[in-house]
Parts: structure tokens; C-alpha cells; sequence
DNA sequence: TTTTAGTTTAGAATCATTCTAATAATCTAA
DNA sequence: TTAGATTATTAGAATGATTCTAAACTAAAA
């Protein structure tokens, strides 16, 4: 049995054609930062035949599974992340790319007091970039 | 002349009804952290009346101008911010509220290095509150 | 005033995402 | 195997935030 079929089995996911391709995606490309149109022009590409619905109704379970994280950067778009990781991001505007910034890279000496009643669920930390001149 | 007035004149706006009533929601209201819709109904329920296009119109302009600093949560929508100093926020999801966390009541002991080529353009950290149970 | 330049507006357009409900594929139990 | 049950996929409609368009309006300047 393939490895993305493994997965898929492991997670109770039917291993359908569209399931299979968006693994293998995932594992082959080494592809970090996923966008759900970035994933269906490359499937496109490879003749895959999947429809936009598809692509988000797997990424999303994906995520639930704890396969995927997802995330947004500011405002136009949902990315999903294969580094499981606690970390954070640099965000190229240019490019439309984001780089990894592992959680050993930022230490705090000093956090703010949560408010009464709450508690910490996540930290999201972006580094929007511009090109340097 | 109003203070309303005296903004607008000083920023080279023209004082229409609309732009006086949004400077008066901001200054009046104290309001820190405004959203196109929020800002719409309040307006509306006053008897003030202005379509959405002139709200975003609008708050955009400020934002050029500098009196407003806009910005975005997550992914839903665009958030406008009358603290003009550099700071963080609390984002609490249940309430749709947000929270300032002034950039005193965070410090960094390390900081990651930037990619070559680039500069830091704005850093933006959001702690995702939940409710403590 | 009359002209010019800047504003507002309704509604259409856009874009990412989700929903709907019909069709198709996979799985399970006998 | 195969029928029936369950889960997936799909096209296209719906949604929601934001922007665009082009016409009507208002303020400022001459």
C-alpha cells in the first residue's frame, strides 16, 4: 500500500483519486505553504480532474485531522501548513510566499497579562517583509 | 470650527456630512478598533445616512492619511485602529473584539534573522483568546 | 455665480470560501 | 461478489467583505 493511502487509511479517510493526489502533493513537493488555488492549478496541471469544493473539503478535514494547520495571513486568503510545529512566518507581499520562522528564532523576556476569564488559545506572529532599497 | 472640521481641513478632506460624522463616531465614541460594518450600523441607527462604499472610501482615505491605522485579524475582515502606536492585539473571537497589547508588554530577547534581500515591513502578533473553563 | 475638482451613491463586480443537492465511488456484511 | 449503506465529489449557486463604475451631487475656487 502507498504512503499516502497509509495516511488516508490512518485517518479513516476513503482513499479516493482526489484524496491520493493531494497527498502525494503534500508529501512529494515538500510543499510547506499550501493555498487551495495554488494546490488546484498544479493539480490541473497534471491533468488531475478536482473541483475547487473538493480541494477545500480536504484541506479542511485535513486540518481537523491534525495533518495539516491552517492559517491566514492577513487578510485574502486561507494557507495551510505542513510544518505541525509551533512557529510563525515572514510574509513576502512580492511573492506571495511565506518562510518559516522556527519558534527558537523569537523568545519573548517579557508576555502580556491575559485578560480575566481567558486564557492563550494561539499566537499568530507575522513578519510582513518588503524588499530592501 | 469643529474639531471634526479642523481634522479634515488640516488633512486636505472636504467636509462633508459623512466624513464629520465618522471623525465624530471616532473622537466621540472613543471607539479603538473599528470595522466598516460596525461603524455602518452605528451610523445608521443615528439617522446618518451613508453607504458602504463611502465608509470604506473613507476609512481607507484616514487611513493613507495616517489617522487610522488599518489592519486585519485573521481572515474576516479589515480592522481600522485609533492607536496609532506600535502595538499588539488581543483578538477575542467570541466577542469579535479586540484588545490592545501596548508593545512595552512585550519584549523579544531574540529576534529572527531577516531573509536577504528584504527588510521588515511591519510585525504583526495576535494572541487568540478562548474562554478559560 | 459658474466652473472645476472632489464626493457620494446604488448597484454591479470580484474573490475566497462554503453550501446544496444530485451523482458517483467506496465499503461492509452476508 | 453484490446489494445497500455510507461517504465523497461535483457544478453551480450562495455568501460576505471589499472594490469598482459611472452617474448625480456638493464644496471650493475663480
Amino acid at each position: 500500500m502507498s504512503l499516502s493511502k497509509k495516511i488516508l487509511k490512518e485517518n479513516n479517510l476513503r482513499p479516493t483519486t482526489q484524496r491520493i493526489a493531494i497527498i502525494e502533493y503534500i508529501i512529494k513537493k515538500h510543499k510547506i505553504h499550501i493555498t487551495a488555488t495554488k494546490l488546484i492549478t498544479y493539480l490541473k496541471d497534471k491533468n488531475i480532474n478536482i473541483s475547487l469544493a473538493t480541494i477545500y473539503n480536504n484541506l479542511n478535514e485535513l486540518a481537523e485531522k491534525g495533518i495539516l494547520r491552517k492559517f491566514y495571513v492577513n487578510n485574502d486568503k486561507m494557507w495551510f501548513d505542513t510544518n505541525l510545529q509551533d512557529h510563525y512566518h515572514f510574509y513576502d507581499a512580492e511573492k506571495d510566499e511565506l518562510i518559516d520562522i522556527a519558534k527558537s528564532e523569537i523568545s519573548f523576556s517579557k508576555s502580556p497579562k491575559i485578560p480575566i476569564g481567558k486564557v492563550k488559545d494561539s499566537i499568530n506572529i507575522i513578519i510582513n517583509l518588503k524588499n530592501k532599497n
